[in-house]
DNA sequence: AATAATTAGTTTAAAGTTAAAGTAAAAAAT
DNA sequence: ATTTTTTACTTTAACTTTAAACTAATTATT
């Protein structure tokens, strides 16, 4: 059976309350004292129930993670980088996946906070529809909170970059190659992200003098198979071909390229195709895929961090919006445009 | 502040007891009051404290799974298994992951028990030193533990496929298309599915009458970048060129396909690649690629079950070895042997 | 009608810890 | 030498829940 703090007392000859000052680390007991318990706790090999501990304390040093999907090279990035910041500073944490339904996400998060962790850490399902009330509630009582992303009209803590400047980039990179028929595989409209990446595609082309043909714009469920369906249907049509494509991810742009190597349509030499976030295998397709760099692992970093500080301060006066930087990554899917002969 | 139960006791005029045995679905309250405090729970949106749950019932409703690496698309897909058998039987997960230290899977495993865990997965490492102490404490004393791989010399519940075998058939299938000059890059020599594969490598040449050779044994660590150093120096020599190469996994062999690409050999015309673990993404990398299939997904979920299942039995009786099933997926990356001219 | 069993609760104890309040002895200050 | 402060503890309560023991009333059995 486990020991507990009352064994290790009566071992030891003291009371329970002497072995938890010596626990953790307070003053208030004599050298002699706390050398016999610690010698009795090691004997023993005594270690205290956390169930316990936090139960008695009010925390259970523990955050909720919750992504959109585990199986997502993005996510496991930021789950790492959540994962080592949490574990350095002595934090647990528990695991939660939308897997994309809005109703498991509320799920989740009642279960999470049913389990007592100290804060959460939310990559937020965006639906139109949604009105976010389980997590307003929780902004409201200032529950330590940080979104990877944004809730509209609330402030909250937030890590994220700014995505409309980084679509702008790699469209803008897109132009100065000489590009002007520049469609776009769009996101989920419904979230941020596919927000403002959207608007960052229109705003470099309108800055450029360049009009917006809708039917540039394809909406497309962010993973491969959906890009390269998508990539089949507007090239397999004759008309009105783009040059270039800017994609949501890097998923949907490796999808397109695939689709485009079956048409036999070359990349980049006939499309260039830019992708978002930099997956380590971008690297390793067929055509090594020009990219916006993610820094999605500094985001989990920073993000952890940053949870973890508001549940120190607990004043709920902080509120902080992390904006980290992102870069255009050139490898071989994108080159400048060659003149119509 | 949160309700307690304390506090709907109170407000619905009946004894802790009586909201206890309501919360659990018990009988022994009339339909009345049944009602009465399902209404109050209701109207002040009450959620049981877990933690206070935990301590009273003696367990937590959550397990720890111990991965080695989180960025790992292997890992990310046992951990999707993991996570939706674990939410459907409503068990939560705390997430450890070793990073290839031993020490951290000590600390994990540690951190994790003293979390009160129900039960522990654990993807163990294995190095040759290593005396499983930690884990033989724990499975002398029946702690419910599933290990993804296996303890050496004792007999616990495990979920794995049979290596040995998958590697026979990979190095079968290269022999079959006519190879003889197989190398193999192999896996930690310590981790057990480094060793059967690497043995299933040696049996399959053995079967065939193909001498083995000790120089197309090379140790290599399992990512894409040694695959890669790896892949560079073999073929950079003109030396004993072997014209197929079992990989101990997916990374490494996509790795050594970039090696290969790069001093210009031809994939699979002059050298045949076969890796291991069918990632999601073989399908799109530069020569597409042949390989084994591991059923990660159900793995993590056979043995999340499995977990669950010994939770619930608690007698301690039923150990298990389950061991799925592999399937050779044939893409590009393999062709017959050419005769030499 | 008397006894037993069931129902619908309540009260109390227990789970393992921390925190606050209390106590007795020793050390320091006046 | 007396009072105050500090030290080194112990005791009690608290955290929230479940489980076991108990009570009182009703229903069933003989």
């Amino acid at each position: 059976m486990r020991m507990t703090i009352s064994d290790i007392a009566k071992l030891a000859n003291v009371s329970k309350s002497a072995v938890s000052i010596v626990l953790n680390n307070k003053k208030g007991v004599s050298e002699k004292t706390r050398k016999k318990v610690l010698d009795t706790i090691k004997k023993y090999n005594y270690n205290p129930n956390h169930i316990a501990q936090s139960l008695a304390a009010k925390e259970t040093k523990s955050i909720g993670l919750i992504i959109k999907e585990i199986d997502n090279p993005y996510f496991s990035k930021v789950m790492k980088g959540v994962y080592d910041e949490c574990s350095k500073l002595g934090y647990s944490v528990l695991l939660g996946s939308s897997e994309l339904s809005e109703d498991k996400e509320s799920e989740i998060i009642n279960a999470l906070l049913g389990k007592r962790v100290d804060g959460l850490l939310i990559s937020p399902l965006q639906s139109e529809e949604s009105d976010y009330s389980y997590l307003i509630s929780l902004l409201n009582e200032d529950y330590p909170l940080v979104i990877l992303g944004e809730v509209k009209n609330y402030s909250t803590n937030i890590v994220d970059i700014d995505n409309f400047q980084a679509a702008y980039d790699a469209v803008s990179y897109l132009i100065k190659l000489g590009h002007t028929a520049i469609a776009h595989f769009a996101g989920p409209v419904h979230s941020t992200h596919g927000q403002k990446r959207l608007e960052g595609y229109k705003q470099a082309l309108i800055d450029n003098n360049i009009p917006i043909n809708s039917n540039y714009i394809i909406p497309v469920e962010p993973y491969t198979p959906h890009g390269f369906k998508a990539g089949k249907e507007l090239f397999s049509g004759k008309t009105q071909r783009p040059t270039a494509v800017f994609c949501y991810n890097d998923l949907v742009a490796i999808g397109l390229i695939d689709a485009l190597l079956e048409l036999k349509i070359k990349v980049p030499e006939k499309v260039s195709v830019i992708g978002f976030d930099n997956i380590d295998f971008g690297k390793y397709v067929k055509i090594p895929l020009t990219t916006i760099q993610m820094p999605a692992y500094e985001i989990g970093k920073s993000a952890a961090n940053l949870l973890i500080k508001q549940i120190a301060d607990s004043s709920g006066g902080l509120k902080q919006k992390l904006i980290l930087g992102h870069k255009l990554i050139e490898r071989n899917s994108c080159s400048p445009k060659k003149e119509v002969k």
